[in-house]
This record gives structure tokens, sequence and C-alpha cells, in this order.
DNA sequence: AATTCGTGGAT
DNA sequence: TATCCAAGAAT
């Protein structure tokens, strides 16, 4: 879950599925979509798929408890460079050189590495392996994250308060904010789409992402095709008497900006159901298991009022 | 090797 | 409001 994401937003998320999943055989054994909805709104997704290939594997092959080994975990579904080198270091007390954000900042600052990431993640690393002891590996990886996340600061960093500050490059050049330098990274485009509201009996129209690309496998709002790369065709999914309505959400990834329209339609009882998807009530929207864009989407249309 | 993956907080 | 950023990994 703290893959490139702050332990603030984590910590609920961490909570309600550790409880719901205690160890490697409970979450092998669930189910593929109570394992996405549990992490709707964290983002990411392709994690929560991982995490799960991940359990299973470690059921399958490994008696249910973690190799101890840096080379086996990093072997494992979801766990990288990162994960493989904190579990190691932090759970199994091996030697392991964790090199996370904070890490690439304090080190850039420390040895005041000039060259911009991520060509300078190779120099990163070897600064880190040169500074990480052979005892308590884990204890020094914590400590340089908390003083990344605390003292060595993206902006205004904290140097009168910090434990490295007499050995520190960076901040003998007066500047420390200039690193770490990073390659400007492309501008956002803006995309346009539609999302369809198809509601029957108090129930709405629910549909599954494909199990690649943007908001892989989660449920959803019926939609036009709209994606990172090309506007939405504007078809709705079904023939249906739609109704635009008068609002429009706004949403930003990772990396593209979208504008998303939404018409409704009432379904009509006794119809055949438009296509593979799932009714699901409207009073209970709340655990279907919604990515933020379609809860957004459906508090939209539920404060627009009149919709049938 | 460069892209593609979410979301909310801070500034 | 716009931009940056986060206990990165897979393809």
């Amino acid at each position: 879950m703290l893959q490139q994401t702050t332990v603030a937003a984590v910590g609920a998320y961490f909570q309600k599925f550790t409880q719901t999943w205690p160890d490697f055989a409970a979450l092998a054994a669930a189910d593929d979509a109570d394992v996405m909805a549990a992490w709707a709104g964290l983002g990411y997704y392709a994690r929560a798929r991982n995490v799960l290939k991940c359990a299973r594997v470690v059921v399958a092959e490994y008696e249910g408890r973690l190799p101890q080994t840096e080379a086996a975990l990093l072997k494992l579904p979801g766990i990288g460079p990162y994960t493989a080198a904190a579990i190691a270091a932090i759970a199994f007390g091996q030697r392991a050189v964790v090199v996370d954000a904070n890490v690439e900042r304090v080190v850039s600052r420390l040895f005041a590495i000039s060259a911009p990431l991520p060509q300078s993640k190779p120099l990163i690393r070897a600064a880190m392996d040169s500074i990480t002891p052979d005892t308590q590996s884990g204890d020094f990886a914590q400590a340089m994250m908390d003083l990344g996340a605390g003292i060595c600061s993206v902006r205004a960093p904290s140097c009168p308060a910090c434990p490295l500050a007499f050995a520190c490059d960076a901040m003998r050049s007066g500047n420390p904010e200039a690193y770490p330098a990073k390659t400007p990274k492309a501008a956002k485009p803006q995309r346009t789409g539609n999302a369809y509201w198809i509601e029957r009996d108090g129930q709405l129209w629910l549909v599954r992402r494909a199990d690649k690309g943007l908001l892989a496998g989660m449920r959803a709002l019926p939609d036009d095709q709209w994606t990172a790369r090309l506007d939405g065709h504007a078809t709705p999914p079904v023939r249906a008497n739609w109704h635009k309505l008068p609002v429009q959400v706004s949403h930003v990834f990772t990396h593209f900006s979208l504008l998303l329209d939404i018409a409704v339609t009432a379904w009509p009882a006794g119809a055949d159901d438009p296509g593979d998807g799932i009714w699901w009530p409207l009073k209970s929207l709340d655990k279907a298991g919604l990515p933020t864009l379609f809860r957004k989407a459906i508090e939209a249309v539920l404060n627009a009022g009149e919709r049938v």
C-alpha cells in the first residue's frame, strides 16, 4: 500500500485490509472482487491484484510464509527493488540497501549528486550502499526515510534540526532544495468522455472494467471508451432514451485530466439487462468499491436532483 | 528505457 | 488554481 502513497493516506485502508485478511492464507482465499473493492479509492489498483497474486504464490510455493532472501522476495508479484530490500532488512534483519523517494532525496543532498532523476538512481543506490551499516540496516533505512519525511523535506528542509547537516554537501552549497534535480515531466493532456447512468427500480447498472489498463478490474459506470490517449466517442453503450445532465465531473489522473459528461436513462422493468454487469442498490453504492472518479460522478448525479 | 499506472495533501 | 509529490512496479 505504501508504494508511491503517503503513510497518512494508507492508514485506514491498512487497518481494515489486515483485519479482513490477517494472513497470507486468508488473503489467498479471498474473492478478487472483494480485494479490489477494499482497495477502492487508494489508487494504483495493480497493487491490489499483485498483493493477491503474491499471497497465492506464498501459500502455494512457500507454505504461507514469505521467503527471507531479497532475491526470492524480488521474484514475487508486486515486490520490486524497494519492497524486497525493505522486507529483507526490516522484517528479516538482513543487510539490504533500501531506496525509496525519501532516501533518493536525502542521499542526493548528502552527496550533492547533481545528475537528474531518474538517471541518477544507480548513483544514489551506490551512495546509499556506501553508508548502509552491516547490522540494523532496517533501522537505518527507516531512519533515513523518516529523516526525508520530516526534516529533509522537498521544500524548506529543516537543516538546523538535521543530524546529518555536518556532512551534507547540498546544505554546504547553500541551496539544498536544488537536490535532487529531476528531468521535467510531460504536460498532462485534457480528455473528455461520457459515463452512463442506467437506473431501474432503485438500482444502478454497474460494469467491471477490463483486466488491463486504467482502473483495471474495478467496478465502474458504463462509459464511451475514453482513455488517456483518446476522447470518448460519445456513443452510449445501449440504445435508450438518454438524458444528458447539466453537470460535468473533472478528475486528474497521473498522466491526464478528464472532463466527464454524464447521461442518464430509466431502464424499463422487464427489459433484458443492458449487457454484462450487475444491478447495484442505490442505497449501498458506498459498498460497491468504486474508484474515486465514479464516486464523484455518482455524487454529481445525486446532487443534480430529478433525473428520470 | 520509457510509459503507464490514482489519489489526496501541501504549497 | 496549478503544480508537485508520495515507504514504486510492471510492461
